[in-house]
DNA sequence: CATGGGTCCTGAGTGC
DNA sequence: TGCACTCAGGACCCAT
């Protein structure tokens, strides 16, 4: 996401909504009228891209595009002649003969446009989040965000969060620390890739409750989730399956990934082949012996049911890797 | 409140 | 070849 936001910054900005077509209207959350969404576009000139966690943010006074792209949605710039792609959901037409083609062949991502007022802690709010690197602060209520948007934890690179803070957040809980890294109230902007990532790193099992997390433990965590999404970005994000940036391209990351997908072959690390899991109801990759299962657990019983090996699509297979 | 499971959706893969 | 079935996953909804 925060490569598709890079793009989008370099390539729409300053851009005038000219015309807006809606031919899936499910993916317009509000206003619940998929026409007025239209309608209240035309005519703006987007200001700033901005992102928090998973949620692409556009700024087009006096609104706030709120864009989810989920696991398959994607923006391409294009000219008006470009022959067109299938799955493409929403066209935002810009005055300069451009336009912004919005694809989801899943159809599971989300648009939600909310008014923002002129002047206030609104205005605010949306002017420090379009900026990178701009520090946790909670939305005003007067700010009519989507739920998930409203309820999102901090990020992981804000300085605010610290191993002490982690270990805060996982305190009293029994559910495993992989289903918290996933809950975007806790830190914002994990996926399943980079949760099994960042586990592997800091060499935590993903079935650990997480209030068993130890301060140690959580600041390797900490450091390993930091470290995954930098080089996730620096190479240009994870294309497992479909993943494109605003111009197409494809990322590198999935290069680089040590389990995620990789049940089966050998860990990076230790050359113990990967084991896939099912954990917090997602598949789950882990290396047993990196990642060892706590003993004074293991005796208390499983709770971590085994699956077969590499059932053949969830991800990258050993061509091309190492 | 915390937790876990079902749901949405389509395409790819698998097995018979 | 064709068809039924499973799987993938982010956020949301619901039951316990």
């Amino acid at each position: 996401m925060e490569n598709v936001r890079r793009h989008l910054q370099q390539q729409i900005v300053r851009k005038t909504v000219c015309q807006v077509e809606v031919r899936l209207p499910r993916l317009v959350r509000t206003p619940a009228d998929a026409a007025e969404f239209g309608r209240r576009l035309e005519g703006g000139t987007i200001q700033a891209i901005g992102r928090r966690g998973k949620y692409l943010l556009i700024w087009i006074p006096p609104h706030l595009l709120v864009s989810h792209l989920r696991m398959e949605g994607q923006y391409r710039l294009c000219s008006r002649e470009a022959p067109e792609l299938p799955h493409t959901h929403v066209v935002f037409r810009f005055t300069d003969g451009t336009e912004l083609r919005y694809r989801d062949v899943r159809q599971f991502g989300t648009m939600d446009l909310i008014p923002v007022p002129t002047a206030g802690p609104g205005l605010d709010w949306v002017l420090t989040a379009c900026q990178s690197e701009a520090p946790f602060a909670a939305p005003p209520d007067e700010l009519a965000l989507p739920p998930g948007l409203r309820n999102l934890g901090p990020e992981p690179f804000d300085p605010q969060v610290t191993a002490r803070v982690l270990r805060q957040r996982f305190a009293g809980r029994t559910a495993p620390v992989k289903a918290l890294l996933l809950d975007q109230t806790v830190v914002a902007g994990l996926g399943n890739i980079y949760a099994d990532e960042a586990l592997f790193q800091a060499g935590l099992h993903p079935a650990w409750p997480a209030g068993h997390v130890s301060v140690r433990q959580a600041a390797s965590l900490l450091a390993a989730v930091r470290d995954v999404l930098e080089r996730a970005i620096a190479a240009g994000g994870s294309s497992v399956k479909t993943f494109v940036d605003g111009y197409g391209r494809h990322g590198g990351f999935q290069w680089e990934l040590a389990v995620y997908g990789r049940s089966g072959l050998p860990c990076p690390r230790c050359a113990s082949p990967i084991e896939k899991l099912r954990v917090a109801g997602r598949g789950t990759h882990v290396c047993p012996r990196c990642q060892p299962w706590p003993r004074r657990l293991a005796q208390a019983g499983r709770t971590v049911r085994r699956r077969r090996n590499n059932p053949g699509g969830a991800g990258m297979q050993s061509e091309g890797l190492r």
